[in-house]
RNA sequence: GGGCAGUUAGCUCAGCUGGAAGAGCAUUUCCCUUACAAGGAAGAGGUCGCAGGUUCAAGUCCUGCACUGCCCACCA
């Protein structure tokens, strides 16, 4: 075994291996429990970056962990096509090119599509396997499979049939760049400085006018009326009043209506519901009709023929100098405020008029909502159930249309006649092009131009990928559905997990998952999300080319608490990277004293004290590390192995284990590497989950000793703790303190490990001097001392230091090496600090309300302390006063 | 405007049902001790955001405030 740990080679090794032998497919088996676990689908733009990295180490250490339980799982790999996303960036590279789809045709543009599906769509997936995430391969699905598409379609046509999917012409989402509507999950918000213009509507015949703020100076075409709260006496007088707009003498009315919030601007608002969300509510509840002013290319439409075919910045720059030069405009003040951006390409989104297909979610959001209330569907952390609710409970109708060409086509089919017009005819929905028109009999027809909402297939993932469309009860739907959780990150709760619970109730009639196990995002050092632009991302391959998958899985795992953001740097993974070199070198230590053990699988005997301690130790650490992985405190878990490894079982039980190592008798020798191995295979286990490769690796090697081989680390059947018993802890830790207070006192005194010692000690308690003499040899060896002198009431000998130790007094002997005055002032100090502890406790001792109401066991502790300080007082002073 | 988190060592973060403040990194000193210098030993470093309250006892429970972040909202 090499001396540093080859993360590289093995990872690749053991990654082959998984891949090749299929370790990790699965199959109905009525016999053992299911869990399962669907992928969140990463989009075929790109390739993996830190996020998707955290999200699939904790979906993996679940998983892992799940198997070794004895459960049958499986995790179900796949990608998303990433409906605008994705063309984005095939845009992007014709435009490289110098030029647009439209110079392609839609069916050329989609070849490229599916090219670039080819080209890289499954690098991501690839570069799971690199980090040993255990999916299921031979199941990798693509939103655009010809199964998935089966799904798809059948879903629009049931929602069809059934009145739930409808068309119609309304306030939509535009992105002008992308050239789609978007629906009002995939608009972002952003603070943006603008300005509030105000402008004066003249009250028809008077010489009075109202001032109206406003942000859009250019929708004044638009507009349809002013409105006003019905509260605000500053107005009451002129509700119902005609006013003329600016610039086009349009006469409106004066409304009134309760959203307006009097301490805005000048209380009095504009109404244009053609491009204003609240407008158009506004306008409903007031019979106003519409008046569109903007089109979906950006260009003014029925304005004075001045404005007309003007962008919007062109309009509004118009607008607001004309309005200045006719007197309209009164003033102009900087005001910042929240505009609305495309999730996918940060152009501001315009609300405009727009016929689109919509979705009916009245009834799919209830259910979605009753399913969480009905304890059916539970959020880890729980804190997400509220966004949750409050989110479906104020959903609006979802616009599933987009104007774009790569995604599903909807299903929707137009009857045309010779000249291949459309005709005036009920659309029909079909999972293909229909013979024959039930309406009008005819027989031509042409599918809807446009594309579904790629988040429509998205929500569909948990049935498709067992193929629903195919067969609604088959055999892995029936087995595999519900999955078990499902583990993703907050930023698409609304966009994804809120609408596969819809369609799974709505599909299936039962939830797509048990357990919802939201987790964090990633960003940098300084909590920032981490950007491209920002330059500052971190690359997990990078992280696994340096330091190996391992150190960023556990680098990953053990800063993710439950629904917390997690900073990351370069650090975080070094400390992760060193930890795997140290399961590296405790293996080898162990791995290199193997001989002569033939058979781990004997029962093992704890012999010494230092056994049972660490047994007792592993117990523990069982108990809290399983109920973690239960409870996903994945980060919880991760330390207490982490600890339980490095500071118990290398620091102190493989140094005290040296003594038998180097012992000549084969037996003594034989015993204690059979505890050394338990402890060790038991640790790999625990680890396994979230560091697969090492531990792998080093369980194979130690395999070739075991008689009941296991093939993998994660296939053998979890062991699990003892529990509540401590009682060597609570000897061992007399050991300790006596081993961890002469190796300070050396230190202190900057005595060399070369100097032979004879330490006295001066026994206190008889019950500890029992301890520390069967444990001699291994106080002597790690506190690095010859020999050890028990007495009593011993006097200091000369020119030595001392120190208390739990039950003794001890004194190093150190003529010629201690430095007596240095010696003094140390034990002053020593003595101050028990001087202020025995004050603490007397205080408190003195303290009637204390001794009244503190529980017993608590009095008895500071009583405890107490006199231990006094004791120690006593003795520093004793050797001061011998020093003199 | 509403909601939810967070505020603990120089940095990144743990601290469960309240009983003497923890880890990693960084830092100081000593040590290449035959698993590991990607290591070992010892140390230094915190009035646990502020102000009240409950309690014998509060980082831990309650209230208010401040700051930071996130989400939501009909920010004209």
């Amino acid at each position: 075994m090499e001396k540093v740990y080859n993360s590289k080679k093995i990872e690749e090794k053991w990654c082959k291996y998984w891949v090749d032998n299929k370790t990790f497919s699965a199959k109905v088996d009525k016999n053992k429990k299911p869990f399962s676990v669907v992928i969140p689908p990463a989009n075929v733009t790109g390739s993996l970056h830190i996020g998707h990295a955290l999200n699939t180490t904790l979906q993996d250490i679940v998983m892992r962990f799940k198997k070794m339980q004895g459960y049958n799982t499986l995790w179900v790999p796949g990608t998303d096509h990433g409906g605008i996303a994705t063309q984005n960036v095939v845009e992007k590279l014709l435009k490289k090119e110098g030029k647009t789809k439209y110079d392609l045709g839609r069916e050329k543009f989609l070849e490229k599509m599916w090219q670039w599906r080819k080209d890289v769509g499954n690098t991501i997936l690839d570069q799971l396997k690199m980090i040993g995430c255990s999916l299921d391969w031979d199941r990798a699905i693509f939103t655009m499979d010809e199964n998935y598409s089966k799904t798809v379609k059948k879903a629009f046509v049931q929602l069809f049939k059934e009145g739930l999917i409808y068309r119609s012409k309304r306030l939509i989402n535009w992105c002008f760049r992308c050239g789609t509507a978007l629906s009002d999950t995939e608009v972002e918000y952003e603070n943006e400085k603008s300005s509030l213009w105000y402008i004066k509507y003249p009250v028809k015949d008077s010489s009075h006018y109202v001032v109206v703020a406003t942000t859009r100076p250019e929708t004044i075409f638009g507009d349809v009326a002013v409105a006003v709260n019905p509260m605000d006496e500053r107005y009451t007088h002129l509700v119902g009043k005609i006013l003329e707009v600016p610039l086009i003498n349009r006469e409106v009315r004066v409304i009134s209506d309760y959203v307006v919030d009097k301490s805005f601007g000048t209380g009095a608002v504009k109404i244009t519901p053609a491009h204003d969300a609240t407008d158009s509510e506004i306008a409903k509840r007031n019979n106003l009709e519409t008046k569109e002013v903007i089109n979906i290319s950006g260009k003014m439409i029925n304005v004075p023929n001045k404005y007309i075919g003007l962008s919007i910045e062109e309009a509004r720059k118009e607008t607001v100098e004309d309005l200045e030069k006719a007197g309209f405009l009164i003033k102009t003040q900087e005001y910042f405020h929240s505009v609305g951006k495309c999730y996918r390409c940060s152009t501001k989104i315009e609300s405009l008029m727009s016929e689109q297909w919509f979705l009916n979610v009245k009834e799919i959001s209830k259910n979605a909502i009753a399913a969480v209330n009905d304890g059916k569907i539970v959020f880890y952390p729980n804190s997400w159930t509220k966004p949750y609710v409050s989110w479906l409970e104020n959903l609006r109708d979802w616009c599933l249309s987009r104007q774009i060409w790569w995604g599903h086509r909807i299903p929707v089919y137009y009857c045309v006649n010779e000249e291949g017009n459309r005709i005036a005819c009920t659309p029909i929905a079909s999972l293909g092009k229909p013979e024959k028109c039930p309406y009008c009999g005819g027989k031509n027809f042409v599918q809807d131009e446009d594309v579904l909402d790629t988040w429509f297939s998205s929500a569909l993932w948990p049935i498709s990928v067992f193929d629903w469309g195919e067969d609604e009860n088959n055999e892995d739907l029936r087995y595999f559905y519900p999955t078990s959780v499902l583990i993703t990150a907050h930023d698409i709760l609304y966009l994804w997990v809120a609408r596969m619970v819809q369609f799974g109730l709505k599909f299936k009639q039962e939830i797509p998952f048990r357990a919802t196990f939201i987790h964090g995002l990633v960003r940098d050092k300084y909590g920032l999300k981490m950007s491209k632009s920002v330059g500052n991302t971190i690359n997990p391959l990078e992280i696994v080319e340096k330091y190996g998958a391992d150190a960023l899985r556990f680098a990953l795992a053990q800063a993710a608490a439950p629904g917390k953001d997690i900073q990351v740097s370069g650090e975080l993974f070094l400390a992760a990277r060193n930890f795997s070199n140290k399961i590296w070198n405790a293996s080898r230590f162990i791995i290199m004293n193997l001989d002569g053990v033939d058979n781990f699988d004997e029962n093992i005997e704890p012999v010494e004290l230092v056994d049972e301690w660490i047994l007792e130790e592993l117990a523990n650490t069982f108990t809290k590390v399983e109920s973690a992985y239960e409870s996903y405190n994945i980060d919880t878990a991760a330390r207490e192995i982490y600890d339980f490894f490095w500071t118990k079982y290398c620091d102190w039980y493989i140094e005290f284990s040296k003594i038998r190592i180097i012992s000549t008798d084969v037996k003594v020798k034989k015993q204690v590497v059979l505890i050394l191995v338990h402890i060790l295979r038991s640790t790999l286990q625990l680890l396994s989950p979230i560091m697969p490769f090492v531990t792998s690796e080093i369980w194979q090697i130690l395999s070739k000793n075991s008689k009941i081989i296991a093939e993998s680390v994660f296939f053998k059947p979890y062991c699990s703790g003892k529990n509540g018993v401590n009682a060597a802890i609570e000897k061992v830790k007399i050991i300790q303190d006596i081993i961890m207070k002469i190796r300070a006192l050396r230190s202190e005194m900057n005595i060399s490990p070369a100097v032979d010692i004879t330490a006295l000690f001066s026994v206190l308690d008889d019950d500890k001097e029992k301890i520390a003499r069967e444990n001699k040899n291994y106080i002597k060896r790690l506190a690095k001392i010859s020999s050890i002198e028990f007495g009593r009431d011993i006097t200091a000998p000369k020119n030595s230091a001392m120190t208390i130790a739990s039950g003794f007094e001890i004194f190093l002997p150190l003529e010629g090496f201690i430095d007596i005055s240095k010696e003094k002032v140390r034990l002053a100090k020593e003595i101050t600090i028990a001087q202020q502890e025995l004050e603490r406790t007397t205080l408190k001792l003195r303290d009637e309300a204390f001794i009244k109401k503190a529980p017993k066991t608590e009095i008895e502790k500071i009583r405890v302390r107490l006199s231990d300080a006094a004791l120690k007082i006593e003795k520093i002073n004793k050797n001061l006063e011998f020093l003199k």
